[in-house]
DNA sequence: AAAAATTTAAAGTCTACACAAAATGGAAAT
DNA sequence: ATTTCCATTTTGTGTAGACTTTAAATTTTT
């Protein structure tokens, strides 16, 4: 079926920029012609061409300056952009059946290291809950969590035994801030043995911090199990 | 300096939004009265709440069905979008001084899991294209690419001793589609050499497989040094 | 020259309105 | 009871035009 054909879409220009920049017609660096033109040439709105840009630009391909006009980025930032699935959903959508068992859950005065991280002051207390995620009977992720009791004080109450601390965080206190970090950490004798590696393997950790306005809410580090690849497309 | 004040801005929008759903106003899988309705309790038109509610979607706090309605997400799709700096910007962005140099360069027929991986033709030929990048004179990253030479046949003739392959391709064949994986990798003792650390270290990676309009181009791994963190505020 | 003020070109946003497309919910037909 | 069809609602996108904001370029002043 073929949308109706004499007007232009701002689909249409993206397409249209895009595969002009390809072929090396708007050479990196260089300016593209103003809205005004555009539009002339593409038989639409100033509005419509302003669209297409204006997404162009907020997916990394061009700069736009009011006065200076849009520019052809010549290093595209590309931008990598996935969404941070709850480790239910992840092992779902892996065909897993999603499984959920707490290691541990007691309250206690944030360590030192936690207070620096987190720019606690000193002595405050935290929760910390661990706890692992399974596919199957297979160790998929092990979650450590410290929740700073101060800013949830509802966790004093809350019951791990059922459901894991994401997703209750979420459902408390769903709008907030996250510093999120990707790195590469050594499976210690523990560690191994939850996710049932050797001792020494390799790995693929994330460490999660989150604010609530500016509050230091949660850090949590997540341990996944070996083999795990993140995937994106860009 | 006040903005011109009895119009309302889809920013404004945006952020009022936003505040009723943390506030508790507009509850999650709740429908928000729908843009007309909008448009009039904000005094603006229902292009300005349209374009609010559309960017709001975008960034994964509601979602928007036709006849259905806009509804706030119980699960925030919280999307991590961070952009894939150039190793050098990387390495001077931490006040490094960039340096580069080329471990080797040959042309070869496709291993089979290389052949596998791109989906080649079976006995196609490839550079393999091996190379250190430091920070000062501390090891920061080891790449290990292979480019498909029928993609790009110009680097045959490429000269890799002064600078890398990715500023290399960044130039030669700007706008590509990239998947972009990441994952813990142990340190072999080739690899270990080059990085500087001891065997069997957890490294982390990040593997790059680049297609120019369906066709694959390269596949680069690139494993940091010890100690390597990424990052993101989302 | 250098700095300050002015002009002006370009993008940014809004209004007002129209029609298109999707999908839901109900009515009609099987 | 199930399927098919249709009306209706809601978002999606376009046109046309106006005013606003930014900042580059020019002119004027120091």
């Amino acid at each position: 079926m073929t949308r109706h054909s004499d007007t232009t879409s701002y689909k249409d220009i993206k397409q249209t920029v895009l595969e002009r920049i390809r072929s090396g017609e708007w050479r990196p660096d260089s300016l593209l012609p103003n809205e005004q033109e555009l539009a002339i040439a593409f038989s639409c709105t100033r509005t419509t061409v302003n669209r297409a840009l204006r997404e162009l630009a907020d997916e990394g391909f061009l700069e736009r300056r009011r006065k200076a006009g849009t520019r052809v980025l010549s290093a595209p930032q590309r931008q990598a952009r996935f969404t941070i699935p709850l480790v239910r959903d992840e092992v779902e959508a892996m065909g897993g059946t999603y499984r959920y068992a707490l290691v541990s859950s007691e309250a206690c005065t944030a360590p030192d290291w936690l207070s620096a991280r987190l720019a606690l002051r000193a002595g405050q207390d935290v929760m910390h809950v661990r706890c692992m995620h399974y596919s199957g009977n297979t160790p998929f992720q092990y979650e450590d969590r410290w929740i700073v009791i101060e800013s949830v004080p509802q966790v004093s109450q809350a019951d791990f035994t059922g459901t894991g601390p994401n997703e209750w965080l979420v459902e408390t206190i769903p709008f907030t801030n996250v510093e999120l970090t990707f790195l590469a950490s050594r499976a210690d004798a523990s560690l191994a043995g939850f996710l049932d590696v050797p001792e020494g393997e390799p790995i693929f950790t994330t460490e999660r911090i989150t604010w609530l306005q500016g509050q230091p809410v949660t850090l949590a580090k997540l341990y996944f199990a070996a083999g795990y690849r993140m995937t994106t497309q860009i």
